[in-house]
DNA sequence: TTCAGGATGTACT
DNA sequence: GTACATCCTGAAC
C-alpha cells in the first residue's frame, strides 16, 4: 500500500505519480484491483476549478481539508460519483481525481457493477468505454458517497504500487516504462485561466 | 464514428 | 433558481 507520505506533497506531482499505480477496492468478501490510467490535480489554494478554491469551506468541501490520503467522493450531475484522494498537509484543500482505470483483478465483477452483465457479453463499444471517466470508475468499483472521508490506509479502499504486493500476476505490459501524457483538464470551462492548466495526466 | 439531448440531485447564490 | 470535475442513447453520417 502507498504510504501516507506519498500524498503529503505537491498535488500536481502526486497526480502524475499516481498514473500506473493500482486502486484496490474491498467489500463483501471480494477484492477488485485496477490500474490508474488517468488523473487530474485540483488545488484549492489557487485553482478556480477546485471546489475549495480560495479556501472555501462548506459541508461538502470539508473533506478536502482532511489528512493526506483521505478519500473525497462527491455526487456530480445528480447521478454520478467522482473519486478523489486528498493531498498536501492537513488543512490544505487539494486532491487528485481518478478519471480512468484499467481492470486487473475480478474484471467480471467490475463488468457486473458497470453493465449488469458478464465481461464476455459486453459489446465492443462497452469494452472500449469501460472505465474511462470518473463516474464510470465509481460505478465499476462500487464506490459511493458512503466512502467519502474514508481515512488513508482503510481496507475498503487503497492504492498500491504493484500487483505483486497483492499476490496477483503482473501482465507483461505493466512492467514497461510508463508513457505519461499531459493535457488540460476536462469539463471545467467555467474556471477561466485555470481551465488551461496542464494538470491532467494519462497513459 | 460523431453529435445533440436528456437524465437527475445537491450545493451554493 | 442555476450550475455542475458526467454518461448514455439514438440518429445522422
Amino acid at each position: 500500500m502507498l504510504a501516507q507520505s506519498f500524498f503529503d506533497g505537491d498535488t500536481v506531482d502526486i497526480a502524475r505519480s499516481l498514473v500506473g499505480k493500482y486502486l484496490v477496492r474491498r467489500y463483501g468478501g471480494v477484492t477488485l484491483a485496477a490500474r490508474v490510467t488517468e488523473t487530474e490535480a485540483y488545488v484549492g489554494r489557487l485553482d478556480k476549478a477546485c471546489h475549495a478554491y480560495n479556501y472555501r469551506k462548506t459541508e461538502r468541501t470539508k473533506t478536502l481539508y482532511a489528512p493526506p490520503g483521505t478519500a473525497y467522493v462527491y455526487l456530480i450531475y445528480g447521478m454520478h460519483c467522482c473519486l478523489n484522494f486528498v493531498t498536501e498537509p492537513e488543512g490544505e484543500p487539494a486532491a487528485v481525481l481518478i478519471r480512468g482505470l484499467s481492470p486487473r483483478h475480478n474484471q467480471d465483477i467490475i463488468a457486473e457493477n458497470r453493465f449488469h452483465c458478464k465481461w464476455e457479453d459486453m459489446t465492443a463499444y462497452q469494452k472500449k468505454n469501460f472505465l474511462n471517466g470518473p463516474g464510470k470508475v465509481c460505478a465499476g468499483m462500487n464506490i459511493s458517497r458512503a466512502l467519502n472521508g474514508l481515512p488513508h490506509g482503510s481496507r475498503e479502499l487503497s492504492l498500491c504500487g504493484s500487483l505483486e504486493e497483492l499476490g496477483l500476476p503482473v501482465p507483461p505490459g505493466d512492467r514497461e516504462p510508463l508513457d505519461i501524457k499531459t493535457g488540460k483538464r476536462v469539463g471545467i470551462d467555467y474556471a477561466q485561466e485555470a481551465a488551461d492548466f496542464p494538470w491532467r495526466f494519462y497513459l
